[in-house]
DNA sequence: GTAGGGTTAG
């Protein structure tokens, strides 16, 4: 090999010790013998050559003159190296590093700076420790390593460590608080120090607008001494985002340059204030538009479910993206039309993470866990990586559609990936397990992670809290608190629902009213929602009524609805009235209260009101929101809706329903026809009830999930009362524990019993 | 001739 060859004459032209830096390298070749001078001025010129290669991606031809070279310096190396990682090529670059003669300052901070790029924190902090000579752009470098991997305590002790400061740094500290969310510490650093580089004013402007912090972005254009395109850009995105779209347009036309960051920035803010129509017209103006133009409208269109603008956008567009395809594939996955988005994927010639994610989100979502579970199979075979990002993403889909036995064997896959110990994808796993109904194997999960966070710590708590285990809840924040996790506003939440759920009235207000010394934290109106429910549950309207007057803001729907909830359990028809009235002129659309109020009236047997508010739907045109529930089986979900005959075994499903009825008579149930929407005579109404959407889900879960098992199912809305009381009677005859999530609450039912004490 | 920071549109 030439390289072996002409080693002796190149390892002669390397300073002998590490220490050397760059500037004493060069300074040594300028007091090289004279007959070299052309051979040094060769390698530079080849080392140019490499350099222009990588440049336009051709890592062959520069590695091919790499290795014709007779002589190269660390130079020659180290452009190598910084070729193949800013062309993707991470491995090839690590084992030049690796196997280099010697290594020079420059090789040292490049591949720092790779690792970085590849997501290992860890290997440029080994690199960044064990370099021998270190100058202000290795700390900058692992500065900013630690601020984009959410460590700003770190990047701040190197900061606050670094011998030498330059722009550079001071931006890095900034940009590492901006990215981080931290705006408050960034603006106060700022404040801190003056002439700072244009780019760090953008960077603060940028954090502002990150928080749509309208007032203090526009501080910062104001007072900037100088501005360039990016400037005008951010504060123009911050008016648009912000619905000023007038504002927005007046600095359009102010700004000196509208290039196309100008243009889709002012399309994406008519969209994101719904306004489409106005969006496409000035897209079509467009003098010119990238591929992130189009994809924005073609959001857009997504976005407010038109599918069919959408796709003629995408056929018409000259070039897409993986971004293009994904928001189409992602369009047709939630619509509902899975196959049109499997042919998308199928079609499109690259795929990443996301658009893996998004048709096996498609996938779980239709029901579908058994080829959901198919492709997360073949996405690894395909060479995709597993990364956190596509288990966190599809745990979560799982979690919302409760496939809970897809979401076991991503479980498995997550052990083997070794992921499961950290915070990132443990929570999602844990929120999963929470979710689909399984408390225990959440537990286990939790147990399992090793640096907690303040989320774990929630989404456990929160877990137990919905599941109706009060108990085990207050416990965890107790554990939490002494593990030295400081309590946030969704701890108290979850702490308030505990004991909401569990019906702990007087340890609910000692929480309440002691949150804010001793936690710092100011009751919101989800904290007053549970402690109007709370005290609620336990009768005490009056102290509920009292509370919610003495609210420092006013009560909103959600609030309104806690009271209504209660007034309908304790039978306090005036109450549950104004309640409801609040609802309606809060949210006029929202069709639950509406059914909650005729409960109320049914069952008091106002049935003139109950067909008041019949009419009072219509004329608002308010539909109610059609029940259905689900249950898995056998890696399939099966949906039911009320008095459904789609399902392919209805037949020995009514049949299995109507033998346990007999069962349940015998019992001495009897059914609590009063709580039907209409007047009709008492025969009809127990048929209607009893193919309502759980029963018929609870029914088919015991004829087909093992003895011994759990009956999970899933209700979209609260359940019916008839059926819970139906429920806890099925679950003592046939000896199953059935567990049955609806939008509020977990409801275990075993023995007879529903842990939530029949109030939800 | 090789290395470090950042902001704006999906």
């Amino acid at each position: 090999m030439r390289f072996r060859k002409f080693y002796p004459s190149f390892s002669r032209s390397w300073p002998t010790s590490q220490n050397h830096t760059v500037r004493q390298l060069s300074k040594r070749s300028t007091i090289k013998p004279r007959n070299n001078s052309r051979t040094d001025s060769d390698i530079v010129k080849c080392n140019i050559a490499i350099t222009n290669h990588m440049r336009s991606g051709q890592c062959d031809a520069a590695l091919h003159l790499f290795n014709s070279m007779p002589r190269k310096t660390s130079v020659s190396y180290n452009t190598m190296i910084s070729g193949y990682l800013s062309n993707g090529n991470f491995q090839l670059a690590q084992k030049l590093f690796d196997g280099m003669p010697q290594r020079d300052l420059v090789s040292w901070n490049v591949m720092i700076s790779g690792y970085i790029k590849n997501k290992n924190l860890g290997a440029a902090k080994k690199l960044f420790d064990d370099m021998p000579v270190k100058d202000v752009v290795s700390w900058n470098a692992i500065l900013s390593g630690y601020a984009q991997n959410g460590f700003v305590d770190e990047a701040r002790r190197v900061f606050d460590l670094m011998p030498e400061k330059n722009e550079i740094s001071w931006n890095g500290i900034l940009a590492a608080y901006v990215q981080n969310g931290k705006i408050e510490e960034a603006g106060r650093l700022f404040e801190t120090k003056q002439n700072w580089a244009l780019v760090s004013w953008n960077c603060l402007m940028g954090g502002y607008l990150k928080k749509k912090r309208l007032v203090e972005a526009r501080q910062i254009f104001d007072r900037m001494p100088k501005r360039d395109e990016v400037s005008w850009n951010t504060i123009i995105t911050c008016y648009a985002q912000n619905g000023n779209l007038d504002e927005a347009r007046k600095l359009f036309e102010k700004s000196p340059v509208q290039d196309v960051f100008t243009w889709t920035a002012m399309v994406s803010g008519y969209i994101q204030n719904g306004k489409l129509d106005e969006a496409r017209r000035i897209f079509n103006e467009m003098p010119e538009k990238n591929v992130v133009s189009w994809n924005a409208m073609i959001a857009g269109y997504v976005q407010s479910k038109n599918m069919d603008l959408a796709r003629e956008l995408f056929e018409a567009m000259p070039c897409r993206n993986i971004s293009s395809w994904n928001t189409m594939i992602t369009g047709y996955a939630q619509s509902g039309d899975i196959t049109r988005a499997r042919s998308l994927f199928s079609m499109m010639p690259h795929r990443d993470s996301i658009s893996w994610a998004a048709i096996i989100a498609g996938y779980a979502q239709s029901g579908d866990s058994e080829e959901a579970l198919q492709l997360f199979v073949e996405m690894k075979r395909d060479g995709e990586i597993l990364n956190r990002s596509a288990f966190t993403c599809v745990l979560s889909t799982c979690a919302d559609v409760a496939a809970f036995e897809l979401g076991k064997q991503i479980h498995g896959r997550v052990i083997k990936a070794g992921y499961v110990f950290g915070c990132y994808v443990g929570n999602a796993l844990l929120a999963m397990y929470c979710r689909c109904g399984s408390i225990d194997e959440a537990y286990e999960v939790f147990n399992g992670i090793e640096d907690k966070d303040v989320v774990s710590w929630n989404t456990i708590i929160i877990g137990y809290a919905r599941h109706g285990f009060g108990k085990e809840a207050l416990e965890h924040f107790e554990l939490m608190k002494q593990a030295g996790i400081r309590p946030d506003e969704v701890t108290m939440v979850g702490v308030l629902s505990a004991c909401s759920h569990s019906g702990l009235v007087d340890t609910g207000r000692k929480y309440f009213d002691s949150m804010t010394q001793e936690y710092g934290i100011l009751a919101n109106s989800k904290h007053y929602t549970c402690m109007i429910d709370l005290l609620g549950r336990a009768g005490r309207l009056n102290d509920a009524q009292n509370l919610m007057t003495n609210m420092p803001f006013e009560p909103d729907a959600a609030t309104w609805g806690a009271l209504l909830g209660a007034s309908r359990i304790h039978g306090n028809t005036a109450l549950g009235e104004k309640a409801a009235e609040m609802i309606f002129a809060l949210e006029p659309w929202n069709s639950g209260m509406y059914v909650l109020l005729s409960n109320l009236y049914a069952a008091s047997g106002r049935w003139a009101d109950v067909g008041n508010m019949r009419l009072k739907m219509r004329d608002t045109g308010v539909k109610k929101q059609p029940g259905y529930s689900w249950v898995e089986v056998l890696n399939k979900i099966h949906t039911f809706s009320v008095g459904d005959s789609a399902h392919p075994e209805i037949g020995s499903i009514v049949e299995f329903l109507e033998e346990l009825d007999l069962r349940m008579k015998e019992e001495g149930y009897v059914s609590a026809t009063k709580l039907v929407l209409h007047d009709v005579e008492e025969e009809e109404k127990q048929n209607m009830l009893k193919y309502h959407s759980e029963k018929l889900a609870v029914a088919y879960g015991i004829m087909k999930i093992p003895a011994g098992r759990p009956i999970r199912v899933f209700k979209n809305l609260r359940v019916c009362e008839d059926c819970h009381t139906a429920i806890k009677h099925i679950a003592t005859i046939v000896g199953r524990v059935i567990i049955l999530r609806d939008p509020n609450r977990f409801h275990h039912f075993k023995g007879g019993v529903c842990n939530c004490g029949d109030y939800w």
